[in-house]
DNA sequence: GTATTCACCTAACAGTCGTTAGTTAGGTAT
DNA sequence: ATACCTAACTAACGACTGTTAGGTGAATAC
């Protein structure tokens, strides 16, 4: 701590935005409008600069995206991997999916400009930009393809399924929550509930007399 | 049969692209490329007239997108009621749910470019035209409602699942294959028996002891 | 006190967008 | 032969896009 001076310029801007102030203000208006109607002087006016600073911190358009998509996947990378971890050793398949299930739609829902925007509008975006994505993304894919291989190898699934459909049809399930969650109908934590049951158990009433 | 003349103007386009041709070209192109990078110039290049042309035809790009979007909803209604309407009367819950899924997911995936088209850009279109598109979206989204409902009367679904939550969450999920889906790797009919089961019985092995 | 760096600003560039006005070639009706 | 309709065409409009070059003031470094 011997610093000769408080020459680390911590947290000094007393009206900068910065790099980070731009990415996050990027990311809000990316979930909220989408890629294609999200110009960069918009995002310099919500963010109370010019248009052409932007270009100070960033080297084109692309680079923003491509930050605010990495930074979605991490996120939701991060709290799964978190909740799935944290559960003592002993805990049962269900509850282990349960947490992983409840881990992403909270970091969609309620946590994540990021990582809504990244689900929003990785569709839209230019090939350049998702394969530059891609490499974070496959990352993401492989945690729940191991959590769920080794689900199935201590015989908790069903062993006909193939992981990465499962994987797919899971994570592509829960990320169209995006499109029609409201939080007046109900909480992500308890929305994340019923996309559990369903997946886990079916919506068949079974008569197993 | 007896008109004066063969006036009844049938089939004449000789070359003409006419408003159908714009149509599927406009459809083709939303599918492949969002909507977005999807120009006025880019669908009259592909339709091989010029973009000025189009205004023959359509009143404004927003009027083309709606009807695209509104075709592709009609497409996958129609199916969805067809196929389940066409089965015996005796048939039972788990395969009239089957059937309504595998409709569903062949006019996504198979057959339409338009539904397919309003899957991938309903998104990102601007707010007016999803306005103008959703009398459509509900009609459909009824249907659903109305062979889910019918279903639970009869004890076969769980009795504590939300109707419109459940509709929801199946139509996602079955929309959200079209980000990934690869013919290659399974055909649509393949795929809607492997989202069948899950969504009928789940994805956990059980123990009935 | 001078130099340097940081975080912005101004002003303009070339390109693309949806849209419009006016025109034209060919088929049909009378 | 004349008039009309259909389905295009050409050429341009203003607005908006990402991007660039060069300038400015305030804070920090020495």
């Amino acid at each position: 701590m011997a610093e000769t001076t408080a020459s680390r310029v911590n947290e000094i801007p007393r009206s900068a935005v910065g790099r980070d102030g731009v990415l996050d203000i990027a990311a809000r208006l990316f979930r909220e409008q989408g890629y294609g109607s999200v110009s960069l002087r918009k995002i310099a006016e919500a963010a109370g600069i010019k248009a052409g600073s932007i270009y100070y911190h960033f080297g084109s358009k692309d680079e923003i995206v491509v930050a605010v998509l990495d930074a979605g996947i991490q996120v939701v990378h991060e709290s799964m991997r978190r909740a799935v971890s944290e559960l003592p050793e002993s805990t049962g398949p269900e509850v282990i999916l349960r947490a992983a299930i409840g881990a992403h739609l909270r970091a969609l829902l309620d946590v994540s400009d990021y990582t809504s925007a990244n689900v929003r509008i990785f569709g839209q975006v230019p090939q350049s930009v998702r394969d530059a994505n891609l490499p974070t993304r496959r990352a993401y894919e492989a945690e729940w393809d191991t959590l769920l291989s080794r689900l199935r190898a201590v015989g908790a699934l069903k062993s006909d399924v193939d992981i990465r459909r499962l994987r797919l049809m899971l994570i592509g399930a829960l990320n169209a929550t995006l499109e029609w969650f409201d939080p007046d109908r109900g909480s992500a934590e308890e929305l994340s509930h019923t996309y559990a049951d369903v997946f886990l158990n079916g919506i068949l009433e079974r008569q197993d007399t």
